[in-house]
DNA sequence: GTGAAAGCGCTAACAG
DNA sequence: CTGTTAGCGCTTTCAC
């Protein structure tokens, strides 16, 4: 098919390959005319150039990776990465860049992949998606001096560029609201602390509490680990110590929350409130319908493409923090909305 | 960083540059002591020789392109994607292939991104995910002679290699499991009707019908949209007819029909029994656990690389067709596991 | 068995 | 404004 090079498509046009290069990449300096002749052959040949030598002559490849660091479950269990990763997508259609994508599940995959990603020359920059297992790969890479974002915080941020949403400041919106219904015992359902967003949610939590000069019980904190199923196993635990309301760290765990409060006879939110977070589109909505703190993930990864493309066209300036905002979406399960 | 070349590592090694090559593409020409002391060199300094480079004078990048034609929606009900994902990026890291990765949801993605995919010398060989809307640039991508292989039966198989299950058998075995139960009026939950995958499992299940001289009733008959909520409203439009068991052509779909079931207070699987389609992990298993056909999604992944990789390297060959084998899963939703 | 030399297809000075 | 020239870093004959 198209095996025509730039010096076919010069000699088709009457011109040099020079000029068909500058024409290519829309250089100012080409006579109207010639450009538009150029532009006949290129449509009607169906040329495109060899993007192999056009990387090596000019050190980049217009291909960005993105790395995701996942232990093989969490890689279905997790909506997250597949929202993130069309937002990721769709910014490099938008912007003509290729997605290499790297699937790193054992310390094995990381050794083997990073040849091919640290090198500059072939990947021009890397979104690395936060987590537990990938810290370790991010430092190499930044030490590779690579272009990096990662998408969300990660545990070491200092030198990083990353986008996210302040988990803290959101979760303490989530808990804030429960507290301006009037709750006092209110009880939390955290990630896995191992792991920033569990973290900082549960920080959040508390700093409502404090902010409100509610004295946090020991009793009333659960940890998680954002699955639904997981939600079910730690509300469990909670009831005992009579919760008016909980904020659970990810919708998952709200819902399966929820199914142990109704599993006692305790119903949604007339006897315990519930708030979520995430928001992320249900197969089934909840019954009640879930109140769930927003973010927006496809967000991130549009942004996160943004701000690779600025670092690798703009160097080595400081690290960039991009904190997206998360809203409050009010619905049925904290008892608010009345209407209903 | 690592900006050597083939030709630093040769001065370093004392060696010329092609014997430096050789050694990494692992000619036998290669005298046993030259090969350890250049080995050490690259070992020392940590070079990769640059990919942009080799694939142009090769003709080859090591890199598969994974194109993903998705409505916007779709993309996130369905967890096929992550698994499918999943199986080929592992089979790439297996295989030492960069994944590229894209994601196209409009006629102008495809447009934009064609030139990108379509060119030998970037792209080594293109998986794509079959769908409805993909079926235009699978014709496109078969014309330019790039090897190519489907994951799930195109709409129009002839002249392209795949890899799937036979859903027609697939589907007649999980409703011959039903009739071999004793059940003679059997619905089915059918799959949208302009896929393949929905044409073929609504295909076995009136095979195994007829074969089993059971004749087919419309009012049997309705269509679902893959989905628990399509489901649902499907087995509510069922019930009238008072089946007593009924196939969906995916879990989810199964899923709903056991809520629907339930919610007129009738019990599967001792008034309606229920066998679904794919057997995936979920968040939350239902109550009962669901009798399913298991389909190895991951596994078209890693087949559909490897049979990839063998049109990549041997060349024009007849269109392979890889069948893999699905599986009845017996639990709880089909009646037939009286232990339980 | 090893080195020298010729490109792969493109971009980017440098002349004109 | 356009053509000529020199590589980018690698593989691959072809000699030795």
């Amino acid at each position: 098919m198209s095996d025509l090079t730039l010096e076919d498509i010069a000699r088709l046009a009457g011109v040099s390959r020079s000029t068909v290069s500058r024409v290519i990449n829309n250089h100012p300096s080409v006579r109207g005319s010639v450009r538009t002749r150029v532009l006949e052959v290129i449509q009607n040949t169906g040329f495109h150039p060899n993007l192999a030598a056009r990387a090596l002559v000019s050190k980049c490849s217009g291909m960005i990776g993105l790395v995701v660091p996942r232990s093989v479950t969490s890689f279905f269990t997790d909506p997250y990465f597949p929202f993130l990763t069309q937002g990721i997508a769709q910014a490099c259609n938008q912007h003509n860049l290729t997605l290499g994508f790297f699937l790193v599940s054992t310390k094995e995959d990381e050794d083997k992949i990073f040849p091919r990603v640290s090198r500059k020359g072939y990947l021009d920059g890397i979104i690395v998606q936060s987590g537990q297992i990938g810290e370790g790969l991010i430092e190499r890479l930044n030490n590779a001096e690579i272009p990096l974002v990662i998408a969300g915080r990660p545990l070491q941020p200092e030198h990083l560029s990353y986008v996210d949403v302040d988990n803290v400041t959101a979760a303490a919106i989530a808990v804030s609201h429960l507290i301006s219904l009037g709750h006092q015992r209110i009880a939390t359902i955290t990630g896995p602390v191992d792991n920033t967003v569990g973290i900082d949610r549960r920080a959040g939590y508390e700093q409502a509490l404090a902010q409100h000069g509610i004295p946090m019980e020991s009793e009333l904190i659960v940890a998680g680990d954002f699955t639904e199923t997981g939600g079910y196993a730690a509300m469990k635990r909670l009831l005992p110590a009579r919760p008016r309301a909980v904020f659970a760290a990810s919708d998952g765990m709200a819902i399966g929350a929820m199914r142990a409060i109704q599993s006692v006879g305790l119903r949604v939110p007339q006897d315990i409130a519930v708030v979520g977070f995430d928001d992320l589109p249900m197969p089934t909505p909840p019954t009640p319908l879930l109140t769930t703190m927003r973010q927006p993930i496809q967000g991130f990864g549009v942004r996160a493409v943004e701000v690779l493309i600025d670092l690798i066209e703009n160097g080595n300036l400081p690290p960039r923090k991009v904190i997206m905002t998360a809203e409050l979406i009010i619905r049925d399960s904290c008892g608010s909305a009345q209407t209903h």
